[in-house]
DNA sequence: TCAAAGTATTCGGATATACGAATAGTTATA
DNA sequence: TATAACTATTCGTATATCCGAATACTTTGA
């Protein structure tokens, strides 16, 4: 089996796809959310301050690009972070940001 | 010096702006050729095969979004990348992805 | 200063994404 | 089965983003 230049390309969309799901603010801070302790939805919308359909809607984009996933419990939904280490690279861009931040800021105490 | 409120959500919006940029497939195979090699962009272009006016596109969001600085090289323009940690975040990123493809993949096997 | 090479921008149109408001669907329990 | 609680979807609208084609700008060197 060998990857065909059609196939890294999907690769390349689905990985466009993860990196579209985190561009949106609300959607970062439900990551958050949920990595801190799994929430059903109103809770999540509560937290972060949206309506309920709002988070319902950023969260069906979550899940249908397998960021989270949802647990039916009774009446309510709880959804869980796939994978850690969406909230490391997450970090990793954070401290990226924080970087130039500060570096902007040093440059303007000079 | 106290983070308000509003500054945080601020440098939430600059977050997602950041996986914004990141969020296209052309801009991701751009960061990485860079990253390989800074270039300028007529080679940028033709490395991931789009035209020389959207190669100068992206870049342009790229560097607003300061993931890419530009330097001038007599009539061309070279792109670097300003932070290796941008590679390493996509890279896990694509890790994540990759290990979610072998999981389905196993399911389909058993 | 003019032509060539390289880069950036603008334009028009197509597609995607976001929201609030309203509503429909699902589950548990009385 | 009826109601309450929770979640998801739809609708209409507004905004953002993308592209190709054409064009404008910038720099170098003849």
């Amino acid at each position: 089996m060998e990857d065909t230049p059609s196939l890294e390309r999907e690769v390349t969309q689905l990985h466009a796809d993860i990196c579209s799901a985190l561009a949106d603010p609300r959607r970062i801070l439900l990551l958050y959310a949920i990595f801190q302790s799994p929430r059903n939805v109103s809770d999540l919308a509560v937290d972060i301050g949206i309506s309920q359909p709002a988070a319902s809607r950023h969260l069906k984009i979550l899940r249908e690009r397998g960021l989270v996933h949802a647990i039916r419990r009774g009446a309510s939904v709880e959804y869980h972070l796939t994978d850690q280490r969406l909230i490391d690279a997450l970090d990793l861009l954070r401290t990226v940001l924080r970087d130039r931040i500060a570096y902007r800021a040093s440059l303007l105490d000079q």
